[in-house]
DNA sequence: TAGATTGTTAATCGATTAACAATC
DNA sequence: TAGATTGTTAATCGATTAACAATC
């Protein structure tokens, strides 16, 4: 069974690259603004120019979406945003909960940008009673016991971790409990979770990490 | 030149494996924890086991520090915790410029753990005059039209941007001007800057892309 | 001492880049 | 048609994992 796997029989067992996937959102959004300035081909070169990328390198990211193209022309921009949304799962939105309206949590239900990304935070939670009721960003707070409840009844697959890191793990238990399949973590806790649940980590010290250890070096030389 | 390049030379060529860099974060929050909680020495293996990561990679990544250990035993913690901060930069604490106070912004404003990142932001910028004169998590929020004077005198190198795509540019433009050497770009915009500055991507897309396509496995099978 | 862990070298793996035939 | 671009296969590169001697 090993040996004789097929090319697309391995890509089907564990998916595409991740760095490939990431990388899809770039282009997604380069694609839609070329769309919506009228544009209705768009070639590898020309993404690739657009991101200071390789052009190699973008056809084979964009070739895991499955979409094909028209040799010197390119791809249609249209078709191409929509492979790249379905293959993200963008195509339909998904209703998130949200755990957590702290400053973080604020932010993330007043990002508006999210519609384009394929999901929408439809509920926020917090234990603080203080918060509880109110409303932010045209969402009312509720309280957190509610939650794994309302996940499982509303069937809800995707949550995101904006509380405190003392607590992630036991809202996370929660989410878990509540069938939410993926979770978006935005805390620094490590989360032990499902085997088949999904945790996507999302705080920023690991980006701020890349850019203050380049930055080091440009301040050395 | 190229063929008699030793490792070391390479090394301080092109930095340590950006993969490296990003998971330092990780295992300086572990190390931290469990330091606070009494322990003096830690092992790879420990860390390994606690980020469910591989003993090896672990011990791999902690070298680029130029950290050393003993033998059966790993790594003095306190050591170990300050040759990660200094690979990082993160033993100073770095002034940092905001550009931008919506919902984002404050957040960032907001976020108390940057301190333990190293960064701390002392001065927010935004155009909107409504905004300008405000007090927002302790600090004033000064017009964007002085920013970059600002800048230049306070020698800031760190500018998180965080106003909206289409301004993102201009923006960007002026913290160069300023002497930033550093973006933190918070939007999904492409920022042409000089190749001597840093441009750091923060934008949630790539995450949320890995979150949604592996959950659209799960949800297949 | 024995056994666990380090540091380092070698092997494997996967992602990126290059090459090139097919084709609109 | 000629030339640009696709799709795909091969080569390169770098990162991860494995192996193992050194050592506390």
């Amino acid at each position: 069974m090993s040996t004789m796997m097929t090319d697309s029989e391995t890509t089907e067992a564990r998916g595409a690259p991740l760095p490939s996937v990431r990388r899809l959102p770039l282009y997604l959004n380069v694609v839609r603004a070329l769309r919506d300035s009228g544009r209705e081909m768009v070639s590898c070169t020309h993404i690739a120019e657009e991101l200071q990328a390789d052009p190699t390198q973008v056809r084979k990211d964009l070739a895991i979406t499955g979409i094909t193209g028209k040799p010197k022309v390119g791809y249609d921009a249209v078709e191409l945003i929509e492979a790249i949304e379905v293959f993200l799962g963008w195509n339909n939105i998904s209703d998130a909960f949200l755990a957590g309206v702290g400053n973080l949590g604020t932010a993330l239900l007043g990002y508006r940008r999210f519609e384009n990304l394929g999901m929408n935070i439809v509920a926020a939670f917090d234990s603080n009673q203080t918060k509880v009721g109110r409303t932010v960003e045209g969402r009312k707070i509720l309280p957190l016991s509610r939650m794994t409840n309302l996940a499982s009844r509303m069937h809800i697959h995707i949550g995101v971790l904006a509380v405190p890191a003392s607590a992630a793990q036991t809202v996370a238990d929660q989410m878990v409990e509540g069938g939410i399949l993926a979770i978006w973590n935005f805390t620094t806790a490590r989360l032990n979770v499902p085997s088949n649940v999904i945790v996507e980590r999302a705080d920023f010290s690991q980006s701020l990490a890349a850019l203050t250890s380049r930055l080091k070096r440009t301040l050395k030389s």
